[in-house]
DNA sequence: GGGGGCGGCGCAATATTATTGCGTGGGAGG
DNA sequence: CCTCCCACGCAATAATATTGCGCCGCCCCC
């Protein structure tokens, strides 16, 4: 399956917002029956568009009210360096996005912490112990604006 | 309410990585019956803590390959200035996330776009259009190793 | 232009799940 | 030791999801 029209985005768009939409109510909204858009959902889930679902916490309620992003540089770069280094990276927990990125660092790295403690723990402890990494440059997250908004959906074709 | 014990936090961590499963599901995991985990879920949701559920859809599938991270530079820094850009920032539909963060940049905003076509018209037509930004610094995340993974509950007392 | 085949739809029946009232037990505080 | 209160489980009811089925419209091939 390769083409998707706009009741699909529709859906999609639906999905982005309420995860938890009844199928009743979602079929409603996208003027189809219950068991027609069922089969979408089922669809585009089977498909890999949907990569799936995820309750929004609020970080600062949680306690994690400290975002921070790091730049990392490696030193020797290698196709084994780089593996090993992203499997370190993504099995901390406090790490809850990480790319791969162009420009004057290596990786990019979002963490979610309780304080500055617990960042200088995560840091020294857990990223800076990784052999290959050089350099660390920390930039802080002093209010979050927006939050992994819904993709734009409507500037595809 | 304010406090939460270990099953809410483990309600909390199945529904991060699977937002949409059933109620029945979600109370055997947690070791509940159904009617006291609904009521917990309940709970969490009204207190905020859960600020949401959103389906998680596949940026390369959906065409929008390109992820960019924007470090912004405002020119004059007044609370009106600061209010407006926000505005105008949040408004933007390929913008998935912005921060006021620490450091040379005042902004860092995370923008998903098709191609560098759309990501230029992006940069030039609409954030650089915004007065009191004086400056931009592209990041391109060449692969994404780890999105927007669960918040770190085991972290917490 | 006229079949024929296919995909997707709606309907309806059935299975699952969510929701709410109610009675009970266990722990905290007096 | 007693009492109160909270959170639980149970059970009945309401809502929702899921599947089979027949139908309609579109596209392709004749």
């Amino acid at each position: 399956m390769a083409a998707y029209d706009s009741t699909d985005r529709a859906i999609l768009d639906r999905l982005q917002s309420d995860g938890r939409i009844a199928n009743v109510d979602l079929a409603e909204a996208v003027a189809l029956s219950p068991s027609a858009c069922l089969r979408r959902v089922r669809a585009l889930e089977q498909d890999g568009l949907i990569a799936g679902y995820r309750a929004e916490l609020d970080r600062a309620r949680l306690g994690l009210d400290l975002t921070v992003f790091i730049e990392l540089r490696v030193g020797e770069h290698s196709r084994e360096t780089a593996a090993r280094i992203e499997a370190v990276l993504t099995g901390i927990p406090e790490i809850v996005a990480c790319h791969v990125v162009s420009g004057s660092a290596d990786f990019l790295v979002e963490a979610a912490v309780a304080n500055l403690a617990a960042y200088e723990r995560l840091l020294i402890d857990q990223i800076l112990a990784i052999p290959a990494i050089v350099d660390a440059r920390s930039t802080f997250a002093i209010r979050t604006v927006k939050t992994r908004g819904p993709l734009p959906l409507a500037q595809l074709r």
